[in-house]
DNA sequence: AAATGCAACGCAAACGTTTTCGGAGTTTAT
DNA sequence: ATAAACTCCGAAAACGTTTGCGTTGCATTT
């Protein structure tokens, strides 16, 4: 049983390519009898029409695509998992493309989904991407984007992304109402739209809270983990080591539980931790981390619904939107006040 | 900057459309000169060749499906990392596709990859699978198969697995040497060859230290979260509980320790625990994890090297071929030895 | 001078659809 | 009875490629 063209079957029913193409769209121009009798014909062969040759005479795939700049990630999982849920609603088809954090990756991918491979494209940006002309041409050139959590600001289209500014400012805040008055705070990027606000956010609080911190406080991290965890050892046993640290992200608090434990560092008796964070295994952890977490699933979905409602339409030209959902703190152990 | 066809190009240059595509493809038909010119006005122009226009050509669409029964799931997601790595080396492209752990899910899948949309598929099985006929339908249109983990015996194709048997047994025997005879196998499904590996090894080694324990002793868990949790309370709360868990997979490993904690008892003092996982946050939960690890990169990484293999063929038909790699059992607090 | 060879290019078919248009046959209206 | 309208279907173009083959012009050989 190979495959099956309309060609395939219209020469079993002894009818035109045409008359079977309408009778399976329900086109008026069929009567009900040959509608039944191709219908019939097309289940017993297992006919399933080429989605390519469709697309080719449509222009439209279908297909979208998701670029993240990391797969084993909970955050990013998690907004794939939205964006699946509802493309799978909707049959679309989901490619998907790992962009490793690396801006050349990006620009690679990117080009090649130029030409009709997909009707649109979800991402969130590199850590390294600054520039971003490879998604203005692929945007001039009819695919829209829909941009989630590592937004381009410049660019003019749907954003999706939490209240980073806030919620940062709120940890920090959170941090201080424990009893911390040297809080460190482990940034991955400079380029990146979500670290400078989380990093706003942290700063206002200090100013709020009269809290004078050298800017060394601000720990400039990278994508290497082992890097990291000797930069944030040697941050924790410096002559004067912060009382608590603000990781932006999920992996930089891994490595700081980590480290701690290599130091000797007590949490939350030395050191207090908060982080965004996605993960499940937050309030098992010892001591359970207190977390800011992103409705990263339901970012997802509402990435992916924003683009569906475009491409419906026959010019989809996104209209620059902010869409900003709520993270949530949820204190743990990891920030708890100790006696001393 | 619309999009730019061969036509566009050979119109600019005033040559024909076959001039055009057998200079970009380097022809040798093509004089050096009018190859540059060419060559040129592609980059010039921002030419990229529509890649559904070549597949129809070719039935070929470079292009393969991953179907998994889990997104949100370390396992899973660190394999289709891995196919994702080697794919993007060779220029193929990943259509991805979650399950849900739904056999009628799985089914429609399989069924809307019929028509050349894919030329091949990386699966998992979803835990409900207990019939094949939509994958051999597959195979028999001339899409092969290649299954990773959750496999089907039945189906001769390459399958990656990992030391399931061995591994079990090994597991449950550090459960024995670190003093329990009253082990609890909390399983997933009866109809996954996994599973059902997983169980046997449990049981052989249960054998082999003449440990004699109710059938009850085997607990059939479900996907939904809740509903194991109630269920794993309950067994920690009866008559003669267990003194050790070893968890077939992952979440089921989380739920025991969330069930524990409601139910009074210490790990690993009252109750040692061990299960199959990817958590990368093992070594820091209260108490450590000790796991069974599998090379859950390599076994994506594999899977779709051995399929790109067949892919490069003519007529991929896939030899019957099981590839066995060995995880890693990783003690850490949750199976140490206590005093009483 | 005629025949042969070769280099460089264009024509056209094919991949599997969808869709416009026209045509044949039948029914309805005048 | 003739014209008009309607029903049902087929022919063919188009989407953007690739490729076998034919064609042209020129140089080389006899």
């Amino acid at each position: 049983m190979s495959k099956v063209s309309l060609r395939d079957l219209a020469k079993t029913l002894d009818v035109s390519i045409s008359t079977v193409s309408k009778a399976l769209r329900n086109s008026y121009e069929i009567s009900a009898e040959t509608r039944e009798r191709v219908m019939e014909a097309a289940r017993q062969l297992g006919y399933h029409p080429n989605p390519y040759a469709g697309s080719l005479r449509h222009h439209k795939s279908k297909t979208i695509a998701l670029l993240v700049p990391e797969l084993t990630n909970n955050f990013f999982i998690q907004a794939i998992s939205g964006a699946e849920s509802v493309a799978q609603e909707r049959d679309y088809h989901i490619l998907i493309y790992n962009t490793h954090e690396q801006y050349q990756k990006e620009e690679s991918i990117i080009g090649h989904l130029g030409n009709g491979r997909v009707d649109g494209v979800i991402m969130s940006l590199t850590s390294e991407t600054g520039r971003y002309d490879h998604l203005n041409d692929l945007i001039q050139s009819g695919i829209p984007i829909v941009f989630f959590d590592r937004i381009a600001h410049e660019i003019e289209t749907a954003k999706i992304t939490t209240d980073d500014f806030t919620s940062a400012f709120n940890g920090t805040e959170h941090l201080i109402r424990h009893g911390c008055r040297d809080i460190a705070f482990l940034s991955l990027s400079d380029s990146l739209s979500i670290d400078n606000k989380r990093k706003q956010g942290y700063l206002e609080a200090l100013n709020k809270h009269d809290l004078n911190l050298p800017a060394s406080r601000i720990v400039r991290c990278e994508g290497d983990d082992a890097g990291n965890h000797t930069r944030i050892r040697e941050l924790l046993q410096a002559e004067k080591r912060p009382d608590a640290i603000f990781a932006s992200v999920e992996k930089l608090a891994l490595s700081t539980y980590n480290a701690a434990r290599d130091a000797g560092v007590r949490i939350p008796e030395d050191l207090k931790v908060i982080c965004f964070s996605n993960l499940r295994t937050a309030p098992l952890l010892n001591p359970s981390l207190t977390t800011i977490t992103q409705p990263a699933y339901q970012m997802g979905a509402q990435a992916a619904t924003v683009l569906f409602k475009y491409l419906e339409k026959k010019r989809p030209v996104i209209q620059n939107e902010n869409i900003i959902l709520k993270s949530e703190l949820i204190p743990r152990d990891s920030t708890r006040k100790t006696s001393n």
